[in-house]
DNA sequence: GTCTATATTCTGATAGAC
DNA sequence: GTCTATCAGAATATAGAC
């Protein structure tokens, strides 16, 4: 079961190969499902459409296929969390910021799963991703809003807590799917449930944090 | 390795067994941190102190342990959910069910972990409960909330989304322990920790709702 | 580079002595 | 009820033909 390649005509060294892609998106929704140890090489074999013996070809083993899934969540990961332009408004920046995240839910949920999982695991392949990109961007966050409620532009709240309660609100949508489908009443999310949580989302953190909304 | 039962003298049958709780807790332990595939029986006699021969003679296989782990967990949950006393009071009643979500987090952070685990991978063991307790605690709690949004006690809001806001921005002080930690610059979370926790969501979530907080 | 066949290790489960 | 020894099956990993 070959890939199509969505962007431009084939180029060997760019895209490295059209195979190795479909692994990594076969490995993903794997983990995402039966987790680390849950996973067979044979199952990501199969579901990419390529040979067991392929996989060890590319990846050397099992853990190889592991890491390189969770160094492509991490790149994904930070494309979201920087696209998000700086501004001095902070009502305009949390709306950005809990819009993207709901959006990631949406779109990327088996990524957040395999996220999520790892976290759950106590995060033994994350160590170096927390204490460098993470520090750095999580730092800088905790300087804005400070300086935003230094400048009095919103009540005073601790902001890692803050910033753990958007990230735990965002992400369920993805992490806990079954729950929300069972409380939408609902088989499948749609565009129109994702809108509904941003909406909430927005709303209740804007004005818990003493913000009104941006002008559209 | 056995365990000083903690509540009066020995009564068989009421609590059927010394061992059988120490295995459910190694158990419990080890699934919350290798999943349910990456747990082994060895690792659960070994946690336990019992031969491995054992845990097959008291819960027949895996997935009856694993079963127990879960059923252990959906008791715990029914007792947090279902002691927070009813009262007219919005205000009230959000504080205690976030004070008693985050005390989960903190006392129970593997059980929480668990029943993440299991939602991540689709609950396919959690639809009986999903469908049947949960759905109805969901139900009676959309209608208070509604009643007080009807009553004007608090603002219109979506009162399922608000009910995930609440869930996700609890659990996550268990179910992101690692990440918790690297952002607080602690090794590990103490009550102090969990305090502010709490304050934080409470000020953000009854604010975003509208509500003043209670004289305590 | 791709695939088949095989070796090796591990784990769930059970038989049977005590 | 408790434990040791063992079986049967599955999964990782590799060797080697093409």
């Amino acid at each position: 079961m070959n890939r199509t390649i969505p962007r431009g005509p084939y180029k060997p060294g760019k895209i490295r190969q059209n195979s190795e892609q479909c692994m990594l998106d076969a490995a993903t929704q794997a983990f995402s499902r039966y987790g680390f140890s849950g996973t067979s090489m044979q199952n990501i074999a199969d579901t990419a459409g390529v040979p067991k013996a392929n996989v060890h070809y590319y990846f050397k083993n099992k853990m190889g296929v592991y890491t390189a899934v969770l160094g492509n969540i991490l790149d994904l990961w930070d494309t979201v969390l920087n696209d998000i332009t700086v501004t001095d408004n902070p009502a305009t920046a949390l709306c950005r910021y809990i819009d993207a995240k709901i959006d990631f839910s949406r779109t990327h949920p088996q990524e957040s799963r395999v996220f999520a999982k790892e976290m759950l695991s106590g995060a033994p392949h994350l160590q170096e991703f927390l204490q460098d990109k993470y520090e750095a961007w999580l730092a800088s966050r905790l300087r804005i809003f400070q300086s935003w409620i230094d400048a009095g532009k919103m009540d005073p709240i601790d902001p890692a807590h803050l910033l753990f309660m958007i990230w735990g609100s965002t992400q369920h949508y993805a992490d806990f799917e079954p729950q929300v489908k069972q409380s939408l009443g609902t088989d499948t999310l749609h565009q129109e449930h994702f809108d509904a949580a941003a909406k909430t989302v927005k709303q209740v953190i804007l004005k818990g944090c003493g913000l009104t909304p941006p002008a559209p």
